[in-house]
DNA sequence: AAAAGCCCCTGGATGC
DNA sequence: TGCATCCAGGGGCTTT
């Protein structure tokens, strides 16, 4: 489900409210994807000094010991503030409960996690975060290091932004919806792009993500931030979910194809 | 080293 | 209505 503009627009619903928080009880539901790492009663104490975002994860860090979480497919946090009472649903996989207010995992499939790290050294937080690329959204994303990331690379360019390698957080909606706005067919060659169509593509990338986060990301399913409030991005969509409809721009029929498993979506018109 | 495939899991949509 | 099949926003791990 939840790719960055998902991410950053949870992080954003709760991340101030959380801030400073004791951490008072932690319950676990049924396994999530790695286990937690520590005891429960370890956290217990513990305070919230501030949620910060790495790709798609969210670090909760609790100076100097750190909570890592991933929404996988199908995750979504909710923070209960103290004045309203905390509610209990089918898939809530981590409650923590604080003097602030409650943050809840609801995770159905549970490819996400919560996983603790005692610091940033932390074997398990390298192995997570330590090969990720950078962030698009911050001046260590340029015009110039994605067009020789790209050149160096012998797969498919829609193949080559999910990776995460080169730069993090494209998932698989952004990334159709980046190559429309770029011009590029997604099965291009990443190692054929010229120096023009990267320029294009990070500028279609970064508001593409800036666009998705204005407008609470995408709600496909089921996504809502930690308010419970719904995106609206899917409504916006140029190609994603749209095979067989005529492209906004010039009224030829989206195609869909298939990349490493999953749905691409492009106007064999405008993107070559 | 890099790329390609394989899974983890549940629920909603679709088709018979 | 009931049941089978397919598909879904991620990404680590294993195999080529």
């Amino acid at each position: 489900m939840p790719e960055l503009p998902e991410v950053e627009v949870t992080r954003l619903s709760f991340a101030d409210r959380i801030q400073g928080a004791k951490i008072q009880n932690v319950a676990l539901g049924k396994p999530l994807r790695w286990p937690l790492g520590c005891n429960t009663e370890q956290l217990r104490g513990l305070r919230v000094k501030c949620v910060t975002r790495r790709g798609k994860y969210l670090l909760i860090e609790l100076s100097p010991s750190i909570l890592i979480l991933h929404l996988g497919m199908s995750g979504s946090l909710r923070f209960e503030g103290t004045k309203s009472p905390v509610t209990q649903k089918l898939h809530d996989h981590f409650v923590m409960q604080t003097d602030l207010g409650t943050l809840t995992l609801n995770d159905p499939r549970r490819f996400g996690a919560v996983v603790y790290a005692d610091d940033f050294n932390s074997p398990m937080l390298h192995k997570l975060l330590g090969k990720l690329g950078v962030e698009p959204l911050t001046d260590s994303f340029s015009p110039e290091l994605l067009y020789r990331a790209l050149k160096g690379r012998h797969l498919s360019i829609k193949q080559a932004l999910l990776g995460g390698q080169i730069v993090v957080g494209v998932g698989n909606i952004y990334a159709s919806e980046a190559l429309f706005l770029a011009k590029i067919r997604p099965t291009r060659s990443s190692s054929t792009i010229t120096k023009v169509q990267s320029l294009r593509l990070f500028e279609a990338i970064r508001s593409v993500l800036t666009r998705a986060i204005e407008v609470g990301g995408s709600t496909l399913q089921n996504f809502s931030n930690a308010m419970g409030e719904s995106g609206y991005f899917q409504l916006e969509s140029y190609v994603y979910a749209r095979a067989g409809e005529p492209c906004k721009t010039c009224n030829t029929k989206i195609k869909q194809v298939v990349q490493a498993q999953r749905s691409t979506f492009y106007c064999p018109m405008c993107q070559s």
